[in-house]
DNA sequence: CTAGTTGCAAAGCATTTGCAACTAG
DNA sequence: CTAGTTGCAAATGCTTTGCAACTAG
């Protein structure tokens, strides 16, 4: 029973610790993925059917808000969202479009200062064309 | 009339430099904000009143092909596009909104190399408080 | 009561698409 | 001719909003 643990976390924050976004949680936690506000959407209703739309999307906004996921905006069309360990880099394959997390640790963190503009949040995003579309192209050629 | 070097640098990447296009380009040399794609649109619709918006939409993909422009994805809503030397952070401030250019080196720059996977961009992006609004939140307290 | 949340449907808006007309080679 | 571009309007799709009903304290 995580639950008590995020309902406590969101308490902490200053979150009413609903349902449904203990299930929104529960569900980005338990995805390495990176799932887009429609998927998480999609996702959590196969458990909380009578979820809305707009409750997922209040959900995330809250939940950001609380650090307890971060949104990337490494894609333009959609944001991605991650429950993981913050301010690691995103790697985004633009033949396969799949969106890797790259597990290393960043110059700037979030509570550092540059400039005299106080940062609470960092995103490196990388683009490119990854190891497997790479190795998938040699062999075609 | 810089516009000949302009023509040649498109050429040289393959792309037909219409006038459109030489507009587009134009004016996001000409600005040192971030314009989004709809702020491109008026603003170039003002020197060049027959551009489409669909024409607009275009040029900045064409642009960002080759190499020309980058595109800012560090805000959710809407792409920023930016004619200036690629791969500096972006600071962005939650208060008033400002988009800021860091002239700071990136640890990362396009061509590396992160476990196999190939960098052709990378976007480092800043979310806070700036100075200015910090300065501005002191006087209030 | 009061403030915060939810669910629904409708609206908003940035971006894309279909397509016919145009242009450069 | 042929491929690439343009301009227009309509469509798409993610996200937000308005609002009434519900809930916790």
């Amino acid at each position: 029973m995580e639950n008590r643990d995020r309902a406590e976390r969101l308490r902490g924050s200053g979150l009413v610790p609903t349902a449904q976004r203990l299930a929104v949680l529960s569900f980005l936690e338990g995805t390495k993925s990176h799932p887009t506000a429609e998927e998480t959407y999609a996702g959590v209703k196969r458990r909380f059917a009578s979820i809305s739309r707009a409750t997922v999307y209040n959900a995330l906004e809250a939940l950001k808000r609380a650090g307890a996921v971060s949104e990337l905006t490494i894609a333009r069309e959609v944001a991605h969202y991650d429950a993981g360990p913050p301010s690691h880099p995103h790697f985004l394959c633009r033949s396969c479009g799949e969106l890797y997390d790259l597990e290393l640790p960043c110059a700037l963190r979030p509570g550092d200062e540059v400039l005299g503009h106080r940062i609470e949040a960092v995103q490196m995003s990388l683009y490119g064309v990854c190891r497997t579309c790479q190795d998938a192209h040699e062999i075609h050629s």
